[in-house]
RNA sequence: GAGCCGUUAGCUCAGUGGUAGAGCCCCUGCCUUUUAAGCAGGUUGUCGUGGGUUCGACCCCCACACGGCUCACCA
């Protein structure tokens, strides 16, 4: 028999002798004049006594003084005082409060609002009711919820005793709300494209399999949105955008989480260019409206997103930091002996684009704190960007960073079909050497190609990234409600809950 | 998948090879403007799980579970 047990049977004793007196202890609405907020906002400053509301929320503090009691009740909108006297209730509703009401509990209260002498605006209540019993203690109001895997598991937990996950959260859903804006302002159009594919595609990674029973047939949750927008470019729509959850099948850390959020977006008649002055317009819009200004705090680092960002090549910021001309080395041995000159060890890779990639992410990632775009990528890691006329071997494509956070991804769109075919057929040569990221060859999106589609510029970036950045946090768990995590045994559990 | 660290009361945390602790929470009493209310008294427990060493293990050893960080993979 452990405390909670104890506790939890204690609250059903009340639960029951609230019963016993013809109590509902969860009854079906509730009747509510006010918010606390608009409670607070109701009383006017220059009286003495303010408007008589009805309130409801969660009691989250409770101080008993013998005939009087004051306690503060919370819903989403904030904090209320109320404040109960024996002589005004009459001693069976007072007492039924002290005696029955825990710290948890959701109640409703009526009153006049009043100042107290320390000059907090408080409701003087003439009656209270039960909305909800609970049965369970919450986590200690001090120190709050620290335990992080309490605080992932039962986020609910972490919402009612921190302030600052709510914060989080709410950051959160502005961003969206505001890119949705920023993006329905501009003619985009907000679609919808399969999460269950039959092929995967538009971005190298490990997929997740299912199976539909039905149809007797295997399908993937998808990597990226990418092939089915670009259909709907061939079909007309010129500008569209989706924001949606990706699936990968690969590791976790403080920067993936299995299924992630993603906006992509495609513009005809655009270029990757197009796609750099769209971001770093949209994100200096993002920071006014949900930060109050373009600079913003990220881990210690002052961000400063006021458009223009920079813009380096991939060529030249491999050249500034590491001393590597990756233009001199155009294949492998060579490059790696390169880098080895300057003391950097860089793994066999699957190609030359892979290992630049590699010998870029160890030597300039770490160090694009300022946002920036880096652009011109080797053409055998962006099977699906347009080459570069003058230089081939290279695709106009850019990646952003801020904060040392691969941002997002972008390109001028390759809507070659004979080339985009050939990528392909070079992607299944990877694979057959071991690339297990390879992008697999879609014979429907290259008939769709084959219907022509214009001139585009596309982009990608992550939400929950981008979350990250403006709630300055550092791990992508704390910007996801429900992050992944091991499923705990169910005896660890059923003694965990102890019922 | 690998390395390191963590797991003690409902919560936040101390702790020692020799009878498990503190604060908050909770329970009882007092208290009619408090707000980390106060005062007096009281109860917390499979010390993550399972083995082993030992006269004796929360502590030392091994395995396992879950989590965190770093690395690998990726966005």
């Amino acid at each position: 028999m452990t405390d909670t047990h104890d506790r939890r049977e204690q609250r059903i004793e009340k639960l029951n002798q609230l019963r016993e007196l013809a109590v509902d202890p969860y009854p079906p609405r509730v009747e509510r004049t006010h918010t606390a907020a608009e409670a607070l906002a109701a009383f006017d400053p220059e009286q003495e006594q303010g408007p008589h509301v009805q309130v409801g929320g969660r009691v989250v503090a409770v101080r008993v003084m013998g005939r009087t009691t004051f306690a503060h009740i919370a819903d989403d909108s904030g904090r209320l005082q109320i404040y109960l006297r024996k002589n005004e209730l009459g001693e069976e509703s007072y007492d039924r409060f002290v005696k029955l009401i825990d710290i948890g509990d959701f109640i409703s209260a009526e009153g006049a609002l009043f100042r107290t002498r320390t000059g907090e605006i408080t409701v003087q209540v003439q009656g209270w009711e039960v909305l909800a019993k609970t049965l369970r203690p919450l986590p200690e109001k001090w120190h709050g919820l620290r335990d992080v895997e309490t605080r992932y598991r039962q986020r609910y937990l972490d919402l009612i005793a921190n302030e600052d996950t709510r914060r989080v959260f709410q950051i959160r859903s502005r961003l969206i709300s505001a890119i949705r804006r920023f993006l329905d302002e501009r003619g985009f159009l907000e679609v919808e494209t399969p999460v269950l594919q039959p092929i995967y595609g538009g971005a190298a990674a490990r997929p997740f399999t299912t199976y539909h029973n039905a149809l007797d047939q295997t399908f993937y949750l998808r990597i990226a949105d990418e092939l089915y927008l670009k259909r709907l470019i061939v079909g007309g729509f010129d500008r569209v955008y989706e924001i949606g959850h990706n699936f990968r099948n690969e590791g976790i850390s403080t920067q993936h989480n299995p299924e992630f959020t993603t906006i992509e977006l495609y513009q005809a008649y655009a270029d990757y260019e197009d796609m750099m002055r769209l971001v770093e317009t949209l994100y200096a819009e993002l920071a006014r409206q949900v930060m109050g200004q373009e600079t913003i705090p990220f881990q210690g680092q002052e961000i400063d997103l006021t458009p223009p960002w920079r813009r380096v090549t991939m060529h030249d910021a491999i050249l500034e930091t590491s001393g590597v001309d990756i233009e001199e080395h155009r294949d492998q041995e060579s490059l790696q002996a390169a880098a080895r000159a300057q003391g950097i060890d860089l793994p066999r890779q699957p190609n030359w684009g892979k290992l630049v990639e590699k010998l870029f992410e160890m030597t300039v990632e770490p160090s694009l704190i300022q946002p920036t775009f880096v652009i011109d990528y080797p053409i055998e890691i962006s099977p699906l960007a347009k080459k570069k006329p003058d230089a081939p071997h290279l695709v106009e494509r850019f990646e952003f960073f801020i904060g040392t956070l691969e941002c997002g991804n972008a390109f001028t769109e390759l809507n070659d079909p004979l080339d985009q075919r050939e990528r392909f057929v070079e992607q299944s040569r990877y694979a057959a050497q071991g690339d297990a990221e390879a992008h697999p060859l879609d014979e429907d999106f290259l008939i769709a190609l084959e219907h022509g589609m214009p001139p585009t510029g596309g982009l990608g970036f992550g939400i929950d990234r981008t979350v990250m950045l403006f709630a300055d946090q550092a791990s992508i768990r704390e910007v996801i409600l429900f992050p992944a995590l091991r499923q705990r045994s169910e005896a660890s559990l059923l003694t965990e809950s102890n019922v």
